[in-house]
RNA sequence: GGCCCCGUUGUGUAGCGGCCUAGCACGCCGCCCUCUCAAGGCGGUAGCGCGGGUUCGAAUCCCGUCGGGGCUACCA
């Protein structure tokens, strides 16, 4: 039962404070909104991923969603896919599809959004206008916002005027404003913006990775809910669509936290107006650095998900990787499938420093997924790389698939991302007269570079290049066979070292100074084909 | 500037007052294996930012300090 852990705490925290209630300061006057503030710990956790749809997907957006993933598959909750598309100058219906290619190339399966529906809908923020509309307007007259018809130039002069930093933000001027003022605003032509009335109180609340957080009364001023032109903004629009979906959990980047006080601030408002009935428990996640000490930047190639996945990324090894910034499943492992994750995590265990992405390690932990697939497997996740190469075409035989295959066995090892396998991959399907010989390959060949592949083609052409027999017998042009002949015909015979005796023919038979195995690929090109190529660059030295 | 967060080898982490002469992984270096490159095996390199306190005892608790970061929009 891997959620016994939860007994576990955090360095200045308890286990019980985690499990108190959230709002325990005192009772409020209204009982309606005073619903019970037990922490949601089982089914009943309900989690959301909630982008807004602009640009590519980043990876530090791939690891909140995976952590709201694990968190509410762990617990067997539900996790809310919601668009956030409120924002038409950015937007795009493009980074919409993006967005649900990433969660579903990852397998973060949700249990309510866009498309698959649920009873919370609609699931794109652009659709529930009326909703923020009303919420809004109830706000309003409940006095809990208010109109403000300051500009941010009459803010600041007020703050110069009255000698305090101008970068202060907005000073709260227009909370009492009488009607004739409004009146009086209005005249001018002046739209108002809703502000909401900031409580004059600390703000306090646990955040499940960084224990209690305080924010001190009056640190945050009043802040915009909605236009001047009526468009509400995401200050309202997100708590507003978490408390009607009813999410228990807001795990989020740690660049939200700051406005967490102005969140919590409008959920009592909301529970006042009865829109909430809580105020969800937050975690904020650890900021995913790139190089240097900042945030990765939507303009680092490294934070593009998409990048990671042409490169050769499979999903295993990057939910690994992603689990792994800020995470860890135990202090001896760190590899580990999608399952185990779910099974072991705990966003109490998340770890509140920055993390680094660190694209060495990513590839590693790529590496040592590629090499748990079994081969059929293996060679199927080779099969649309290959082909976006060129190295195979759209439809592939069975004699295809299966040399395929036997070549993918020799390369499991080789490769950290699939994208390494088509030059190791394309020399068995290409003609000696295709195959390039690279440079540096070139460049390795010594004067008797010659002499080499003339014993070579003489101790293989004794060898019968027979087609396999029913049983088994008949062929000899077999890879020990092979070896066998070279060793003795250049190593015993010439008194070469095995490095100078076959590197001359690694370059005949694959073009390049590194390739699978010799030997082997010599058996998979065949008898035939081993000795054109050998002849090939025979005549060319 | 203000508010908030963070501070264990190069990187990610384990550590929850004695099990820490600080563990694991990536990286890096070396050795073994070896037809290249990998994989695998073995070994090595390197860290608790600093200063006070609390304690018999602190990487672990407290305070301060320094450093880094985030936010500071009628963006999300």
């Amino acid at each position: 039962m891997p959620w016994q852990q939860k007994a576990r705490s955090k360095s200045g925290r308890t286990a019980g404070s985690r499990l108190a209630p959230i709002m325990t300061t005192h009772p409020t006057p209204h009982p309606a909104a005073a619903p019970t503030q037990e922490e949601a710990t089982g089914t009943d956790v309900r989690v959301r991923f909630c982008p807004s749809p602009t640009g590519t997907p980043h990876v530090g957006l791939a690891r909140t969603a995976l952590f709201n993933w694990a968190y509410a598959r762990h617990h067997g909750g539900t996790l809310v896919f919601r668009v956030e598309d409120t924002d038409a100058a950015r937007d795009s219906e493009e980074s919409v599809a993006q967005l649900v290619d990433a969660l579903d190339w990852l397998g973060l399966d949700y249990d309510e959004g866009p498309g698959v529906g649920g009873p919370y809908g609609p699931y794109r923020q652009s659709e529930r206008a009326d909703l923020h509309a009303d919420a809004a307007r109830r706000l309003l007259e409940a006095g809990l916002a208010y109109e403000s018809f300051s500009t941010p130039e009459e803010v600041e002069a007020r703050h110069k005027a009255a000698g305090r930093d101008p970068k202060l933000g907005y000073d709260n001027h227009d909370r009492e404003l009488t009607q004739e003022q409004k009146d009086a605003f209005r005249a001018e032509g002046r739209e108002p913006v809703l502000r909401l009335r900031m409580p004059d109180e600390d703000i306090t609340f646990t955040d499940l990775v960084r224990g209690e957080v305080t924010f001190g009364a009056g640190s945050v001023p009043d802040f915009v809910i909605v236009r001047g032109n009526g468009q509400p903004l995401y200050t309202l629009v997100n708590p507003v669509d978490d408390a009607l979906m009813r999410i228990t959990h807001v795990i989020r980047g740690e660049d939200l936290l700051s406005s967490t006080p102005r969140q919590i601030a409008l959920y009592r408002a909301l529970i006042e107006i009865g829109v909430a009935e809580r105020v969800p428990t937050f975690a904020h996640l650890p900021l995913v650095l790139g190089e240097g000490n900042k945030k990765l930047s939507k303009r680092d190639p490294q934070s593009d998900l998409f990048l990671h996945r042409e490169r050769g990324f499979v999903r295993e090894g990057m939910i690994n990787y992603l689990a792994l910034l800020g995470w860890s499943i135990g202090p001896d492992r760190d590899i580990f499938d999608p399952e185990h994750l779910v099974e072991a995590f705990d966003v109490r265990d998340v770890n509140p420093n920055p993390a680094r992405w660190d694209q060495k390690k990513a590839e590693s932990l790529n590496g040592d997924h590629l090499r748990r697939l079994p081969l059929a497997e293996f060679t199927s996740r080779l099969l649309p790389v290959l082909r976006g190469a060129g190295v195979l075409g759209e439809q592939s035989g069975m004699g295809e698939l299966a040399r395929l295959e036997v070549i993918a066995d020799l390369i499991q090892t080789r490769i950290q991302v699939l994208s390494e396998a088509v030059p190791m991959v394309a020399p068995f399907f290409q003609r000696g007269e295709e195959l390039e010989i690279a440079d540096d390959a070139r460049g390795q060949l010594k004067e008797d570079a010659g002499a080499v592949l003339d014993a070579a083609v003489a101790a293989l052409e004794p060898i019968s290049g027979a087609a396999p027999q029913p049983l088994g017998g008949g062929v000899e042009w077999t890879h020990d066979r092979i070896e066998a002949a070279l060793r003795e015909a250049l190593v015993d015979g010439m008194g070469l070292k095995p490095r100078f005796a076959f590197g001359p023919l690694r370059t005949a038979v694959s073009g390049q100074r590194i390739s699978p195995p010799l030997f082997e690929s010599m058996q998979i090109l065949g008898k035939h084909e081993t000795l054109d190529r050998l002849g090939r660059l025979r005549r060319s030295v």
